[in-house]
RNA sequence: GGUCCCGUCGUCUAACGGUUAGGACACCAGGUUUUCAUCCUAGUAACAGGAGUUCGACUCUCCUCGGGACUGCCA
């Protein structure tokens, strides 16, 4: 156990995009790894975009993710009184000051300004960029009340972080110059500056930051895809951290035990969706059989197909993994076992099965097919190893898999026999030949 | 414009001032395989540019160029 304490504080204004979530993920990780707290606070201050459907949205998010919160969630707008407390105490030392202003939209009124030094250096020593400096003089004074009473973003993250003990204020790049405002407002209340680590930011394919400015990639997208959350958090994790070897699959045990804040990149990532893609696929492989098989039905179900009492989930299971890179891909690639409405891939059938003989060699592997026992994928290789005389399978094995599945590639091909049943194989190898005439 | 921050393969990154600049994704060639996937082997590809400091600079300093953040009664 130690004192640290993190907060992830994101304010609902929108869907939580990654690089939202990957300062979740990051301060999670540093506070598992110290021992410390890690808390959620939602910054609902702004009440016209702030919606429950988004804070509710938010939760799913951080649970899929497994990002478990110490203390029950902090809303910001539940500590306006103390905010204004504190804008109080800060009028009655000259540190703020009342002004008549006109906002960008046009609201004409008094807000409270908090005042900055006009000389000095306000400096600190950022976890991940370094020192950092700027001159008091650089930095205006800022609103901290609006005309309407209500506290701004500024005064409240900061009498937040202090209401909550925050230790440790790990946030997006983008918030850095606000530090250097927020510093001289713990400062003035008294309080003890907490240490920063500002994360850079997560850029698209096209170079440009996902922020809230536009609209970007919502985590709960990735798990509409099938994305697993823990590949997404490990791709995430290292956008701008690695363990300092090789590794770049880890367990969460293993992130935790790693994870260093001090190690984190300066430098903006891009993300890559193919990487991600590669993970996920990393992440199926090696999943347990029992989570595999229960993904499988659970979408097999889901889409509407029911699985036979006999049938082999095993040999399924052992043919099926090694080939999902996402778990919605499951359905279509194993739907033509549980129903005889299935997709057919023209091309395929066009490429494999509209040729001269074709119509024939069908009729006849049903023949042979159905004289099979007993009915093992052994026992169909052999049937056509013998056929092919040691030539290539080939010229069968195309055929026979277009028109038992409707698509040119899969499974093993005898694998996916054994699978179907004699009967199922049969009648579907006689109807295609049946639709070349 | 001003202030602050950043700059290694296409991408994510490694390299106590001394390496043929390493790994991963992607790409590509070959092998295994009935297809696909997996797996194995090989390959293409980077220190933004220029000055210094040094016996020696990807590593340190400065300048240039390039990128980003902020510059709200948003957070």
């Amino acid at each position: 156990m130690s004192d640290i304490r993190v907060r992830f504080a994101p304010s609902p204004t929108g869907k939580v995009h990654i690089g939202n979530i990957r300062a979740a993920i990051y301060n999670w990780l540093y506070a598992r790894h110290t021992g410390g707290k890690f808390l959620l606070r939602v910054e609902d201050t702004d009440l016209e975009r702030s919606t429950p459907e988004a804070i509710q949205v938010l939760f799913d998010c951080m649970q899929w993710l497994g990002l478990d919160y110490d203390e029950p969630v902090f809303y910001q707008t539940k500590n306006v009184k103390r905010h204004l407390e504190c804008v109080d105490k800060l009028m009655a030392m000259g540190r703020a000051y009342k002004v008549e202003r006109t906002s960008r939209d046009g609201k004409t009124g008094e807000v409270v300004m908090f005042k900055m030094p006009k000389e000095g250096v306000i400096e600190f020593d950022d976890i991940v960029k370094g020192h950092m400096s700027k001159k008091a003089e650089d930095i205006q004074d800022f609103a901290i009340v609006r005309s309407d009473g209500s506290p701004i973003f500024h005064i409240a993250n900061v009498v937040d972080d202090i209401d909550q003990g925050v230790t440790h204020i790990i946030r997006g790049d983008d918030h850095v110059e606000n530090t250097f405002k927020h510093i001289e407002i713990f400062r003035a209340l008294g309080a003890p500056v907490p240490k920063y680590g500002h994360l850079s930011m997560i850029v698209n394919q096209q170079g440009k930051p996902y922020s809230k400015r536009d609209g970007a990639a919502f985590v709960g997208e990735y798990r509409e895809q099938g994305y697993l959350p823990e590949a997404l958090f490990n791709y995430l994790l290292l956008l701008g951290w690695n363990p300092g070897d090789d590794r770049e699959v880890l367990t969460r045990e293993e992130m935790i035990k790693l994870f260093e804040l001090e190690k984190v990149h300066v430098t903006a990532a891009m993300f890559d969706p193919k990487k991600l893609q590669w993970m996920n696929g990393e992440y199926i492989h090696r999943a347990s059989r029992d989570t595999y098989r229960e993904e499988l039905t659970k979408r097999v179900a889901a889409a509407g197909l029911t699985i036979p009492a006999d049938f082999n989930l095993d040999l399924l299971i052992d043919q099926l993994q090694i080939r999902t890179k996402f778990w919605n891909d499951i359905p279509g690639n194993c739907a033509f076992f549980f129903t005889d409405d299935y997709a057919v891939d023209a091309k395929a059938v066009e490429k494999r099965l509209k040729k001269d003989g074709v119509k024939d060699l069908l009729l006849d592997l049903a023949d042979r097919f159905e004289k099979l026992a007993p009915f093992t994928a052994a026992a169909g290789e052999a049937m056509v190893k013998e056929l092919s005389q040691g030539n290539g399978m080939g010229p069968w094995v195309h055929p026979i898999r277009v028109a038992v599945s409707g698509r040119g590639e899969g499974i093993g091909l005898f694998e996916m026999c054994e699978l179907l049943g004699k009967d199922k194989v049969v009648a579907r190898l006689r109807k295609a030949a049946a639709e070349l005439a």
